[in-house]
DNA sequence: TTTGAAGCTTGATAAATATCAAGAAATGAA
DNA sequence: TTCATTTCTTGATATTTATCAAGCTTCAAA
């Protein structure tokens, strides 16, 4: 990989602190592709030979079973994807492909395994990185079991907002027949809700989202930090 | 907690190849208490002060949002959980509560995180922990998105009928409203989905269950160990 | 600009799942 | 054992969600 790239990864939290030679060796083992749109990058159920880092582009993360397909998440630079596997070394669980043009770094699972057993401060990143990511998956286990998909999007609709600093009109960034597998439900359902939103103050053009009554939404759709808030 | 516990909390995955004196350290600031059937022993929002351990009795994990609760799992002695949130000294994100009399020990998750910072091999034991929870949460979701409930009794079943070592009969371990509640369905739901699985060779009698014919189960259920198998 | 493909929406309908109510079965305490 | 409580089951019905089909919109390639 380019030393030009360094800077970006090295201020990942996994890899913040870690001893600059053990990042450097970690580097020149790992190397940097350009993919175009809809590539598929990993393959559930192969072995965990790379883990990943998205430096621009996107990524959808997706599983199937028995010909459906469902979307588990979208990973945005700058941010790895498949630590457990690659920790574990096991097989993946979710398949990836591009969505856009993407450059992606892979850096070999077995170099990432080796530096984590000499390394403290990485093998603690590891495990702030984990922690995290398994409960956001407990917090996503939670929307799916306790919450009507039209909850769902309600709730979906006010994380956007507070990440558009709390506009009152945003842009979707997913595809709608992406958003709809992503929250569990049709493209069809999806555009149904949107309509069944519009009873607190949700207007839908393409993609531009107009929330006009915040609170409103909030009543109905009941936000938690539990489920919700997936910084911590 | 007293010396007699040692040996069988050392015998976790988690404990295992810690350095004696930290093991003895954390257990010096542990204790050891009796709960009768039904408390709750953990509320979800809480901060995490404990680390907690299942030495005999079980524990059930569930969340509630909207005045909904639904089943996340079942503790089995001897195992850990809400490791997590210990690690990310973060709010609990399930509640917990003794489903039997229950001996629970407790650690404080201070002390987990202090010997977490000078054990190394404490410190990976708990990566693999993480990475393997995760893991386990990753399969939920995707049973949850992919599959219809009829589908998820189905492969439970036959997930249990491989804890039982293959037998055509087997007892269910939960009570079948919990057993419905951790499937993402209502009790009347299971009672119908268990009806339905007569078609395919399925019959129940309270808490007996009998699979006259595995392979015709499986054809149904399409088993994956991508889903279902939660040892890697 | 045209054209074609993909995504989105809408309507009609079907399937899956939940709710409500009532009776049967199981369980535990007196 | 008996009684009371909870769980389980079943039927009737409602809600939620998916499927299928068709038309509309968007967008990019020719």
């Amino acid at each position: 990989m380019p030393r030009s790239h360094f800077p970006e990864v090295r201020q990942l939290d996994l890899f913040q602190g870690m001893q600059e030679d053990h990042f450097v060796a970690l580097m020149r083992g790992s190397y940097v592709q350009n993919f175009p749109p809809q590539i598929e990058l990993i393959n559930e159920g192969d072995p965990s030979d790379f883990l990943h880092i998205v430096l621009s582009g996107s990524v959808d993360l997706f599983s199937t079973w028995n010909r459906r397909e469902t979307s588990m998440g979208t990973v945005y630079p700058i941010s790895t994807f498949i630590l457990a596997a690659t920790i574990k070394d096991a097989p993946y669980l979710m398949s990836a492909r591009t969505l856009q043009k993407s450059r992606i770094v892979l850096l070999p699972s077995q170099d990432v395994r080796a530096i984590f057993d000499i390394d403290h401060v990485f093998a603690h990143a590891i495990v702030a990185e984990l922690a995290q990511h398994y409960r956001s998956m407990v917090k996503t286990t939670k929307n799916l079991k306790l919450r009507t998909s039209l909850e769902r999007l309600a709730n979906y609709l006010l994380r956007r907002q507070i990440e558009a600093d709390g506009a009152a009109e945003f842009d979707l960034v997913i595809e709608k027949r992406r958003l709809a597998s992503f929250l569990g439900m049709t493209p069809e359902n999806l555009s149904r809700a949107f309509k069944g939103l519009r009873a607190y103050g949700v207007t839908v053009e393409g993609v531009r989202v107009r929330i006009s009554d915040q609170q409103d939404l909030e009543r109905f759709a009941k936000p938690s930090h539990l489920i919700d808030d997936y910084s911590t």
